[in-house]
DNA sequence: ATCATAGTCGTCTCCCTGACGATAAACAGA
DNA sequence: TCTGTTTATCGTCAGGGAGACGACTATGAT
């Protein structure tokens, strides 16, 4: 299969991002809305093209931080920025009316930032609920697809990306990625009852996290900001992946 | 970020595929021989360039068939096809030296075919064992990178398709995409600790494996094509997701 | 007949998990 | 100040799964 390097069709690539935050006790994706045909109006996620001379995991990084302010960190480093992974890459031929577009989806988890969309282009993005996004609400099944508002096939690619973080909190610890630098158990617990959608009971999520080495490191201070008794704070710890994983309950 | 059609770099897209399968109680990996530069001589993945109206998932399919004669499925159906599923896209600048080439990798597991490079060109490919296409046999590691006999950046591509194999065998039945139609138990085992590179204890697979419901499901024969006693012989089951998963040893 | 090889069934113990009681330390309001 | 509310944290107990390993079965090879 001998490479001929002038008969290859072109394709334009871009990098789609699927940010994912906590906000209020519900899962949020950042949505932008688009100015232009086609899908003019409705809402996207976030993306652009990769440039000549750059790399797919430079290009996300880039886009997220035009996007949201945030620096990008795929593994290491707990500084203020956000959890970038590769997500999937989505390639039918017309999945953009306009041209053959292959875009390389990615995934980000971010803490819930001060200023949603105050950075960039306030008025045109903005962090909505996943479910509103994906049309999975309350609003009943009754046509199984395109129920989703967002343009092109964004909604699937959302779906993937929730999928992604749903499954990944289970046996790594990126749940921390939604949380500021020092959180307190009861917060990472919301995090999870967020994301999976279900309710945790608090004593035994607290063994749990606490016992599993690694995860969490206490940082010696305290806080009353969730009211109640004061919680003991934690960092990030250097684990990244939980043996044994948090088990997402079942049903 | 308004779209200007007019003003994008221009890619190729290709797909690069990582077919596994388990031959002679080994991990093993198909590759071809470069007939051109760069990279002349060298073993690489087997690929090619996505058509301009093909889906990606059909590119990486057709490519799977005329390398190995093998149809896709992706998940349901137990046909004498292989299971086909997208891996993740490399697209550094720079890692092709002729063009800007995005690759998008996709996964495959077939079982031990009859006949390893029969179907194509027989002389330029082949089923290798990862650890010698890897550079992670008992050569000592000395030089932490480029060990890997593959062109291009195949080797990390391909890394990455073993550790995604090691990983989604343990808590789905994707092992069974690895063995022939009607299998026993032990030769499922052996799946395991191929892919692995464990041994694992026969008493406790054996109850874990015919005790998770949906993974198995007896076909009624038996067979001593292995030796010693009878062993029955199974299907695989509808269950895609095991739970509790299969737990890979630790250390 | 005996041995080697695989397969299959049980048992025992440890550890994790889920369910849930009890206590501790803050704040709000009477 | 006292009481109720909220959240955090510690403990206990029963059930299930997994690792370690003994025992038995049914073939083919020598």
């Amino acid at each position: 299969m001998p490479y001929d390097p002038s008969a290859f069709p072109p394709f334009a690539v871009t990098v789609d991002l699927v940010v994912l935050t906590v906000r209020r006790h519900a899962l949020c994706a950042l949505a932008v809305r688009r100015g232009e045909e086609p899908y003019k109006g409705m809402w996207a996620l976030p993306g652009g093209f990769v440039r000549a001379d750059e790399d797919l995991a430079t290009a996300a990084a880039r886009e997220l931080a035009e996007e949201t302010g945030l620096r990008a960190h795929d593994q290491e480093s707990r500084s203020p920025g956000a959890h970038l992974e590769q997500l999937a890459t989505y390639g039918d031929p017309g999945r953009d009316p306009r041209m053959r577009v292959v875009s390389v989806a990615h995934l980000a988890l971010a803490p819930d930032l001060p200023s949603p969309t105050a950075g960039g282009d306030a008025r045109s993005a903005r962090w909505a609920p996943v479910e509103a996004l994906l049309g999975t609400g309350e609003a009943s099944a009754q046509d199984s697809e395109s129920r989703s508002p967002l343009a092109f096939d964004h909604g699937e690619i959302l779906a993937a990306g929730v999928e992604r973080a749903r499954s990944k909190i289970e046996y790594s610890s990126l749940a921390t990625a939604f949380c500021p630098p020092e959180f307190t158990v009861g917060e990472l617990r919301r995090v999870y009852e967020a994301v999976w959608g279900v309710v945790l009971d608090p004593r035994n999520f607290h063994r749990k996290v606490t016992g599993t080495p690694g995860f969490l490191v206490p940082s010696g201070g305290t806080t009353t900001r969730q009211g109640g008794r004061p919680a003991q704070l934690f960092r990030a710890g250097g684990a990244t992946l939980l043996n044994p994983p948090m088990l997402r309950p079942e049903v």
